[in-house]
DNA sequence: TATGCACCCTGTAGCAACTACAGGGTCAAG
DNA sequence: CTTGACCCTGTAGTTGCTACAGGGTGCATA
């Protein structure tokens, strides 16, 4: 199939496939005599795995890493545990950090009483003393 | 004070006081004999400002518009409430996906019988039917 | 006097993971 | 024969910095 079918087919970007080819996440296809890139079903299969990675928020090397395990049928599923664990102890790191944000934000915006800037509790917590008069 | 010290006074790396001011959200700094950028405290205030919103997770367009509001004093605050308003729901946007993706992780990870990479479900989720065999 | 060291300068390139052109070729339909 | 939908390569832009390379300044010490 042609790079827009097999895009389409994995709510790919057109660029984004050809990108993934030049970082070497997805092999070089063949081309036809048009010189356009001729994908097989393998690349089809690759880039989905690709995306379905990538929509759990691994990362492009963690992506890396999962394909060269999963070609290797009889190794240990342990490195891939590992991977993905690795990867969820990151989210639950982003996810206190973005908690403790929004608890301090909401607060912020909770106290805002409306009036002018001069008075503005956002721009005060914002401001060091004394800053701006 | 030359850059080093305003840099250490509010946590700053060197270079990001430069690019701060590069891209204009610190105005240029006097220079003295010797070429070395010298601040002055409305430098100084300014920065911690930049900080304080960077560490509340603005980008830096949107601090860019909170120290221009913050300049006009006599002005509505609700422009600043807005832009912090708008943040907020940014936020809760980020931290649902987060939390989604979490819980598809944590899944998949528990489901994890620790065999090979043939029988491994990570794998298996994210590889569509087929791939690799 | 030399020299070592901490500090400062400019300018450019790199990071992640794409996205968006510019400038061109190919192919089938009307 | 031209219009439109595709495809190609290659480069530059995005965000918010960070990391050099290659140089200058200023003070203390041997």
């Amino acid at each position: 199939m042609k790079i827009g079918e097999m895009a389409s087919a994995t709510a790919t970007n057109i660029e984004t496939v050809r990108y993934y080819e030049k970082i070497g996440l997805l092999p070089p296809p063949a081309r036809d005599a048009a010189n356009y890139r001729s994908f097989g079903n393998d690349h089809l299969a690759r880039l989905s795995f690709i995306r379905r990675a990538r929509d759990l928020g691994f990362t492009l090397d963690q992506v890396r890493e999962l394909l060269d395990l999963a070609d290797d049928r009889a190794r240990s599923c342990a490195a891939v545990d590992a991977i993905a664990s690795a990867h969820l102890a990151e989210i639950d790191r982003k996810l206190a950090d973005l908690q403790a944000l929004r608890g301090e934000l909401s607060r912020l915006i909770g106290d805002c009483r409306q009036g002018t800037v001069a008075d503005c509790l956002i721009i005060e917590t914002l401001a060091p003393a004394g800053m701006g008069q």
